[in-house]
DNA sequence: CGCACCATTGACGTGGTTCAACCTTGGTGG
DNA sequence: CCACCAAGGTTGAACCACGTCAATGGTGCG
């Protein structure tokens, strides 16, 4: 199998598809210039390890393209994903060299990388992007802990029906209906959201069975009404913040 | 009830009980006489509530002593506690004036807290306190991300069992056998754990029943052998990193 | 065309919840 | 000083949501 997306790693920042939204949202001219030089693109195939779980990991870098998952396992291999990474999310931790979470392409993924030293260096040399990295990590430490609530005290069907609503929200590609393409399997869907493939599979065939969603092949869902997808999730629509989730 | 604490007021940064390991941790001389004029105290009895979740919150500041809980609700009432703040911990998010979850006082607790506004600046002046608060909040993340693998993968005993160890890591007033006072009721714990009260109480019980801890009234627990009490939480004592949590 | 992989469906078992009763403990007032 | 009460905690019995185990179905790729 070849290596996909070479041509991106000729692309200068300022053409970047993230750009506004990434660790460098905030920079400008020479320190873009800067960013162009230090960084290099790299691309990773549906279900490859980008790292594993306690490896030395000298970069960091934010995603291009396409969705990683981020996860934990006990010693007896129960596995839970902590993170889903989607274009313009930031993998990796300044000051830390070994991978706390196993890292992995959902789909065909395309990141951003810098190495380490180099990246400490310009976040200590650009306050303005050290607090964006502070408000990404603010928002992923909220985005974490919204999810506890989902993972200690949603039922199985409240569980699937915020998992649909949230990737609706970031990757719906059409209006009435809104179609988007699932980028997990069933089995991650399950580790996600603290389940098993099977009770999964029988919420998604429940909630096609009760209108709320479509369902074409295997990743694709469709959805008509996204606040009767709301109200299965255990959310008011009229009182739910309408922005995506950070 | 009178107001408890109050002579805390009066102390300066440099002798506070917190000082090495709190937000202000890297700062020195001038720094923290800056912050010494800053700051205020302020103390809430055991179940007080902090602040509401959604409500303004006009300040942030750090635990000095006691323990308090953050809790998100679902809108039909389940609450699920998504992070403890122990002393040194920081409350509050620079940039947002709203509070994102419920603080309640779980123990008698003193806050160091600083106008929000004052805090900002002091933070934008100074780029390793800003460097410390990204730090603190990669530490709250990875521990979010840790819990996120309790709730969604360990069994009730389980999880008891990797509470009680965190607990005794951190309060743990005495050595073989290891003893604590719990900050939390059995309500606070199972409303940690993702579980009910009377899971949590037999869970309890069962640990005292296995010999791998002894109770003392409602608060107190005993441990002789951490190592037992590691295994019940689906550890391996050798495996686990001896430092406690961040 | 056929194989591998992923997903669905069914039957059954069980860990944790629910509902209810009871016990303990610490605080308060007679 | 102790009786009483409220709040927190424990214990028991029955139920059920979700997990487990197993078979079947669909889909895309070689």
């Amino acid at each position: 199998m070849s290596r996909i997306d070479l041509d991106l790693a000729t692309q200068a920042c300022s053409e970047c598809p993230i750009r506004h939204r990434a660790v460098c949202a905030s920079c400008e001219g020479a320190e873009l210039e800067r960013l162009t030089e230090m960084k290099s693109y790299r691309s990773w195939r549906a279900g490859e390890t980008i790292v594993l779980e306690g490896a030395p990991l000298p970069f960091v870098g934010s995603v291009v393209t396409g969705c990683a998952t981020l996860t934990r396992s006990t010693e007896d291999g129960r596995a839970q994903i902590v993170g889903l990474l989607m274009p313009s999310d930031f993998l990796g931790r300044p000051g830390r060299d070994v991978a706390a979470y196993e890292v992995v392409a959902a789909t065909d993924t395309t990141l951003c990388l810098f190495r380490r030293s180099a990246f400490e260096r310009m976040i200590a040399d650009t306050p303005h992007m050290a607090r964006r990295l502070l408000d990404m990590s603010l928002d992923e430490l909220d985005a974490a802990r919204d999810w506890m609530l989902v993972l200690g005290r949603r039922t199985a069907r409240e569980k699937v029906a915020t998992l649909l609503v949230n990737i609706l929200r970031r990757v719906a590609t059409s209006h009435r209906p809104l179609r988007a393409e699932l980028p997990l399997t069933r089995e991650a869907m399950a580790t996600y959201l603290g389940l098993t493939i099977e009770t999964v599979s029988r919420q998604m065939t429940a909630l096609r069975g009760a209108g709320v969603i479509g369902l074409e092949g295997r990743r694709g869902i469709l959805c008509d009404d996204l606040g009767a997808l709301m109200a299965e999730a255990g959310v008011d629509p009229a009182t739910a913040t309408l922005t995506p989730d950070a």
